[in-house]
DNA sequence: CCACGATGTTGATATAGCTCAAAGATTATT
DNA sequence: AATAATCTTTGAGCTATATCAACATCGTGG
């Protein structure tokens, strides 16, 4: 079901970023072609659920997202999150079933790619291909990165980390990495670093009482960037 | 530089595991022009280290290897164990730079298939573009579950799921799943799952006077399977 | 074949982060 | 605007796992 928007890959504002990066006028036409641009979704939206049938990957256009499971005790566990710019789906392409749920954290707008369509394109463009390709390989790197830190880093070092990597991604999409709003809750970050909303919370306050961060429920000042790099330790950000 | 060994794609025990699944005689064939079968690697010899170019992946044809990366205060930390069948190097895909370090953890041989050539028959030849994408998505899942084993799960858990893991892989390879040789040792363990030494080695210690597992040095024997699930808690395995 | 470094085990103690609890702040609903 | 629900903060005590230490075993190179 299309939505009519007026939006193109060619006169997004995150085109650069995206699936389209480097692709020719005529190239980004069709990959304009096959992306649905559906209806905004609200807070609390679900995008797919655990165990749906695998049909596309999205790409964050606005708002946010986070992805979870459900263990079968019933907590979740916050998987990821995803700001502009962003890629979501990439869970369901290996057994064609979503291994996560995904559900929007505020208003929320994205492009849809139907997977299979996506595959057909990417054999006639070289570029496309190798923008996916490229997209897939970041991810796993990204969920590297995050092994290594939930196997060796303390809470502190984790929440540090944690604020640096939402200020570049930020950052990239040409927001201040010095002042933002985080989406998601204290919850969320805790099941997404290990830690109980508890611990998220006394370290969100003691970072501030040693002037690094300033903190105002969701609005969020990182005022010492480099003595946040400097907890962190290792040669990140 | 080319070794030459008599194993082709057609040939290798593995193939049904591997990038050439449901490939063609005559794809395959195209598949195997580009393989190169280098020379055995031994015992700690590395197939590539942090930071260095990324050239190719590696697919596992025998032994074992573990990648890792050195946090500036020295300390490594393991991020995956690779076994025969499965594929090394993805983690250079996004920057075209090994964020890993690659090692044999015993006498080994590997398949290397450059990307760039890689890349170009993906384009020519569906499925294995289709291949291609299956195995970075299963790789995709693959870290994703580890997060929420490293963010929720308790140490017992760990150890349980990461013995059912390796089971589960060795069947894949028409191995033993309830008896097994480790190829790693118990540090590379516990720095996998975000713990000590010395609580593997308690652990795998108590989960034998439990009666669930035998344990003699790095041969493993499950001996209840369904109790370690029942461990594990969740819906795996 | 011996010796030495690497690996593995076990015990005693310390501590980072969890759990439980309760109250305050924010956001959503009627 | 009032009320309910969710989210956040702070405190006090507990526990799972880390740390430190000592010893046992393995396997590798001389």
């Amino acid at each position: 079901m299309r939505h009519s928007t007026g939006v193109s890959c060619g006169s997004c504002r995150l085109t650069e970023l995206c699936l389209p990066i480097a692709l020719s006028e005529g190239e980004m036409q069709q990959l304009d072609d096959i992306v649905e641009r559906n209806r905004p979704y609200k807070k609390a939206d679900h995008l797919y659920r655990q165990h749906d049938e695998f049909k596309s990957i999205f790409a964050v256009r606005s708002g946010s997202f986070k992805t979870y499971v459900l263990s079968s005790s019933g907590s979740g566990r916050v998987t990821g999150f995803y700001l502009p710019g962003e890629i979501i789906g990439m869970d369901g392409i290996a057994d064609r079933t979503h291994a996560n749920s995904s559900v929007a954290l505020e208003h929320a707008s994205i492009c849809e790619i139907p997977f299979s369509q996506l595959e057909s394109l990417s054999l006639k463009l070289p570029s496309l291909q190798h923008n996916f390709f490229s997209i897939l390989g970041a991810e796993i790197t990204k969920d590297q990165k995050i092994h290594t830190i939930l196997s060796s880093y303390s809470a502190e070092q984790r929440i540090a980390s944690f604020l640096l990597g939402v200020s570049s991604r930020y950052a990239r999409v040409g927001l201040s990495p010095t002042r933002f709003h985080l989406p998601m809750t204290r919850g969320d970050i805790g099941e997404y670093l290990g830690l109980t909303v508890e611990t998220v919370s006394r370290l969100f306050t003691a970072l501030q009482k040693k002037g690094l961060i300033c903190v105002d429920n969701r609005e969020i000042a990182l005022l010492e960037k480099d003595e946040l790099r400097a907890i962190v330790g290792a040669d990140e950000f």
